[in-house]
DNA sequence: ATGTGTGCAAAGCTTTTGCATCATC
DNA sequence: GATGATGCAAAAGCTTTGCACACAT
């Protein structure tokens, strides 16, 4: 009992606008970015397909901030910085977490670790800016 | 105009549950654990003063798990591995992120890191074992 | 007295879900 | 035709909040 994925446009062009953006995006987010284009787009789809994205594979969760849940295209490990001014959400590359130990650790503490995230959180570069020249 | 803090009986009954469990709760893990004792005692006071916790220092919220925010009473720098099981919250600590060079980061990015957080997904210790029996 | 904390319940908010309808296979 | 996907709107569920009352200073 096999279930096969029909192919559906507005799905594409969900993943397509999650992948095509560096902004970390809400549903909301990406639900406005389409609007214009399917206007009869229902925001439930989108949960719906986000969702499923993260489940596939296709897409990751970088977490709740503020009460929104921030999804990301882009599944290739890296940290992320999120703005605690202006909320913003950035990918923060260069931060290896090799050197950590953590299948050290899995052995020691008798877990199994499957995945690592590491948050950052402070001040975006733009909202530095604007603090310096407050 | 200062505003000065009251004492409140629940209130350190509230923080001394927090410091005094390793579970990292959600607000209703706390009430539930105080109810029996105060049986006036309301969620929303929960609310209200683990928040409060949480700006003032005394504590640390540890993020959004299944849509519950889970807080931490102790505030030194360590991770937490989520376990995907069942749920469960636990420390980790022996991953030092200084080796990382989070200082050099911002310079080069310009922004303004003041707190990192590191979360390990997988299976905790007990599911681990169940796993495995299974 | 004055200002702070709380209980209670309602409101707020994001996210999920049920069902009829439509699209894809 | 059969199965999967969507729209719509209602429901769900965690968290916040307004207000009247109680408590601490």
């Amino acid at each position: 009992m096999e279930r096969k994925e029909h192919f559906s446009r507005k799905r594409a062009a969900i993943l397509e606008t999650l992948k095509g953006t560096a902004c970390h995006p809400t549903a909301d987010w990406v639900y406005q970015q389409l609007k214009p284009q399917y206007p009869d787009l229902s925001l439930g789809t989108v949960y719906r397909n986000l969702k499923r994205f993260c489940e596939t594979g296709q897409a990751v969760s970088v977490g709740v901030f503020d009460g929104f849940e921030h999804f990301d295209g882009d599944t290739s490990p890296h940290a992320h910085l999120v703005c605690r001014q202006c909320g913003a959400v950035m990918d923060v590359f260069g931060l290896s977490l090799e050197g950590l130990g953590l299948e050290r650790l899995s052995h020691q503490m008798g877990c199994q670790v499957e995945n690592a995230s590491l948050t950052l959180k402070g001040l975006c570069p733009d909202c530095v800016k604007q603090e310096k020249s407050a």
